[in-house]
DNA sequence: TTAGATTCTGGCCATGCGGTCAAAAAATGA
DNA sequence: TCATTTTTTGACCGCATGGCCAGAATCTAA
């Protein structure tokens, strides 16, 4: 039995390195398919054609499970746009790639990014508080925060709230994938290019 | 009894009137106190001192209950805005209005405001879609579409996606209350001015 | 005063949840 | 081969939910 958190360095067999990976793999489906609410652990077994016990074999819990989906969705995002960002000549242009590039992975990987939507808005701790959204979304807005400082001392940027900016920038392009999901037709990659025309023209300088 | 949403035009006694205010008004403090996955039926007719039946017995069900919450609370809101709105002498000036109008009007009613948003959040219908937002939000954004629409057309503004606009200005207001319900000391009227002077550069002409 | 309508109570129901467990099954290796 | 370990099963637990209802209490009006 080897469900904890890796607390030691002990290794995951082969086996259950799989069994966790297609576990992990029929949350995201589940949870894509019902949303959040909805993607019990009994569906989710359902889905990946597993006794409910299974999971609770593999997993510590549900919270365990959902962590190692937040996990693997947000890495292989940063992997996919962080590298874009980098490449770009301008603070304004690496705001313009930002949102373009979660946008590309999105419609690239569009169960992934409805899991992790749903699971940032609807997971939720014992005491009833967001277990990844409001306080936990900090780093996010940090890491914004320091591309609009940049752009400021570059002077690209003018003199704004970074925190608003960042809450501001965060919700639209969440907002941005939500309205994707219920519409699933509109033109996601049109609404993030005019999403970034709007966010640079609200901090540009001058 | 008299708990249907009136069918037909029958009257409603004024007990029955103020029974009805005064669970709406304990599924406000309760909402607003503990959020709305746990604003339970038994919770809500703790707060409001009475027995649990008797909120099935005035309402037709926990969704009959919200959506009376949400009603009054909206239209409280719009009471309260929509004269700032329309007595601004530019589209320009209305648009900065409507933000800090709806912030104001949050800070004066705090409970309110946290309920709506909870239950904009979280009210899902049977089939696990949200009863409120998604495909509902609809009549806001033409609101606020109609609004950009006259900045176009008067000259204030220049030519942008106004769906993309609305969904975003929707999200960066929400986003603004959430994150005061998270960090109770943030400054709600400086965040909202902040807010309408980055969505009036958003979309301005020129 | 009293019959009938209205309102309230508190226990009950079915459902679904996350999680646990003994026992069965399968894999492993001496 | 066969004892040991790993993995899986499906029933079961306690809990919370929204809703229901028989009977009690209260109000109303003749």
């Amino acid at each position: 039995m080897r469900s904890k958190n890796e607390p030691d360095g002990q290794k995951r067999s082969f086996i259950e390195e799989a069994r966790r990976a297609q576990i992990i793999e029929a949350a995201v489906r589940t949870i894509a398919e019902v949303g959040y609410p909805r993607a019990s652990l009994a569906r989710i077994a359902r889905t990946a054609q597993v006794s409910k016990g299974v999971i609770s074999y593999h997993f510590d819990g549900k919270d365990e499970l959902m962590d190692q989906v937040v996990m693997g969705v947000y890495t292989e995002i940063a992997e996919a746009v962080v590298p874009r960002i980098l490449a770009e000549q301008s603070i304004t242009r690496a705001l313009r790639a930002h949102v373009r590039g979660v946008a590309e992975y999105a419609l690239a990987h569009r169960e992934r990014m409805t899991a992790l939507s749903q699971i940032f808005l609807y997971a939720r701790d014992d005491q009833g508080a967001p277990r990844y959204g409001g306080r936990q979304a900090e780093p996010l807005y940090e890491n914004l925060e320091r591309l609009y400082r940049a752009g400021q001392e570059h002077g690209d940027f003018r003199d704004f709230d970074v925190r608003v900016m960042a809450v501001s920038q965060q919700a639209a392009m969440d907002a941005m994938f939500e309205y994707w999901r219920v519409h699933p037709d509109h033109d996601l990659l049109a609404h993030a290019d005019e999403l970034g025309e709007l966010l640079v023209r609200a901090i540009r300088a001058g």
